[in-house]
DNA sequence: TCCCTGTTTCGATGGATGTCGATACAGACG
DNA sequence: CGTCTGTATCGACATCCATCGAAACAGGGA
């Protein structure tokens, strides 16, 4: 499913359709589980706005393939894109992405 | 789990500890659920600001008590706030943990 | 070419989660 | 008090998911 859908109004504005919704929730849930929330704050947080891979493996202490997993998730929901630059993979986040959910969590400033 | 910490700054200052992370992700995971997502904007919607359990149960093609039971984790998330009058629950949101995660996913306006 | 390192994919497994029906609880009303 | 309706809890079940080791893939160098 192509997330090309445009911007979110407010949680407040009118009730999301299902959906809108079903669109949205993987974004969530992907931010839902403690490492790729780092994963996600690691990389926004990098200078330069990226991170290579290799610097987030030894951060955890996981395995390889679940730091692998976690960014596969976080990338499929859109929340960061990945580029292999040589033998390293180099991951940044989606600004637009972040972005439109902050809108949507936006209550409406002053009633 | 008291989620009485002190508020967030944005994922791009510094990359969040484990412990923030802990306390983050559930909101994440609450609203990474399609139904759960819809109920939070039905109720963040409403007209009054509240809104009854027996109007979001109609809404979906689930039995009540699988309604009920995403309502306690939207709950117990903080996201939302429940309360009792006479025969009937009435939901509210709770608009200080929205603002929370909105501010977390504001990136720096101009880096 | 062969190997070495970084990253991803594959397959398996234990634990979490969404859903339901049955049941319990809360309050209103005869 | 008994009953009815709205809501929550319980127990069970099927599915999903985080994690791992093993293996495959990608690229750089000897």
């Amino acid at each position: 499913m192509t997330p090309s859908d445009e911007c979110c109004s407010p949680l407040t504005g009118e009730p999301l359709g299902e959906e809108r919704a079903a669109a949205l929730a993987p974004m969530f849930k992907a931010m839902g589980e403690p490492v790729r929330l780092r994963l996600l704050s690691l990389i926004a947080s990098h200078q330069g706005g990226e991170a290579c891979v290799c610097e987030l493996t030894g951060v955890f202490d996981l395995s390889g393939p679940t730091i692998s997993h976690h960014l596969k998730v976080l990338r499929e929901a859109g929340l960061i894109t990945g580029e292999r630059r040589g033998t390293w993979v180099y991951y940044r986040v989606a600004p637009e992405r972040l972005a439109q959910v902050s809108t949507l969590l936006d209550l409406a400033p002053a009633t």
